[in-house]
DNA sequence: GACGCGAATGAATAACCATTCAGTAGTTGC
DNA sequence: GCAACTACTGAATGGTTATTCATTCGCGTC
């Protein structure tokens, strides 16, 4: 073994800021899933990584600093998946399309427990302040529109004309995070795959010759 | 005037708890709703409730406890009137009963500002507090039992041999709880109506002999 | 192998906040 | 009108926690 290593919890080792960030960051969610964003410490982020109480103020400068960076870690990392499946052109179908998009928000990357923790947290806190609110919708209004209009065009393609694209599209994102709610307080009462189960029959129930309420 | 009055700032008077508490209560909700959990303090409480600043461990032992009689104050209100239309027997038909259901959880009692920010507020430190966990989904076993008979039979007098009653409840369960959330965070993206629109139409979409998709 | 730089440490500091409790004022019973 | 009692007050206390910064240490360079 070489002088230095991360794992021996003696020694310790310059890394670039980048490491560490993350490293900080990764830190951050699992201490808001523990105890909360209430419970949140510097010395209990800075422990839970194995570093030394100073170096969360050294990469982030402060502690809401720090928080604001997790917050946009887990929210940039779904804005851009999400939004890469509604823009892309590469689907065969449009059933295709929403199938991707209904596998993906069930997928156990995106409810991955501290996520969802890291996320709801923020939300309860949002309404108080701003930037928290900001950066939580900053995609919303383009990921609601891009959905509207995806919807609208398996609208036209199934010829459904009771059927309204933007509060279809406005239900789905609600149902999603209902969905997630739930599953995040009751895993017990409603599994991720009960979840998505749920979110299907609303999918099919609205665009019945695109998706099958069963799969 | 007498030598004492309530709304007279400088003389002090001495009232029944129970009016104290409420009064503690509604501080702490509008704390909650303007700083978040974790901007509520004990002085910004009573500040706000006009009172001094030892009062709510007067009355409440702990600022724990406040927080929970809080949570606890807005959801039993809730439980109790959606146990009342979920169990009442003068409905004249199903439909009607569904239709009570839906103008309650979206009627502006319900999703009072205050409420519901105070409510997600706690569900966003529900996972990690069992306390706050148990509270929230005391009632919600009972009520996602009642809901889903109540589908049923609307299942089965319409004849929808395709839909699940038990899925249909989950669903509409999560669906309210997203679009509270939603109207709570972004109130012009999602205004209540258009809330309340989203979810008769999932109503409409599961259960299309009883209900309209339009009022 | 020693010099210099930047990363990392953690004891010390200062701010904040829940809780206490001795004292004050209103109320009730006589 | 006077105790006795109860609700209420807010300065003081003590615990917790973010932030600072003098010091230590690792690593590349010469």
């Amino acid at each position: 073994m070489t002088k230095n290593s991360n794992s021996d919890g003696k020694t310790r080792r310059a890394l670039p800021k980048e490491v560490r960030k993350e490293q900080l960051i990764r830190a951050t969610m699992k201490c808001i899933a523990r105890s909360g964003l209430s419970g949140v410490t510097m010395a209990r982020v800075t422990t839970e990584a194995g570093l030394s109480l100073g170096i969360a103020n050294l990469h982030f400068e402060s502690k809401e600093k720090l928080l604001l960076a997790t917050l946009q870690y887990v929210t940039a990392e779904y804005n851009r998946d999400q939004k890469s499946i509604l823009e892309s052109r590469d689907y065969p179908n449009l059933a295709a399309q929403i199938e991707a998009l209904l596998q993906f928000d069930f997928s156990a990357a995106v409810t991955e427990k501290n996520k969802m923790a890291v996320w709801f947290a923020f939300l309860g806190e949002a309404k108080s302040r701003p930037t928290y609110q900001r950066i939580c919708s900053r995609q919303d209004s383009t990921s609601e529109a891009l959905m509207t209009g995806l919807f609208q065009a398996v609208i036209e393609e199934g010829a459904y004309p009771d059927t309204n694209a933007e509060l279809t599209a406005a239900g789905y994102i609600a149902l999603v995070d209902g969905l997630w709610l739930n599953t995040l307080v009751a895993p017990r009462r409603l599994p991720r795959k009960k979840a998505r189960r749920v979110a299907r029959q609303y999918l099919a129930s609205a665009f019945p010759q695109h998706i099958s309420p069963e799969f």
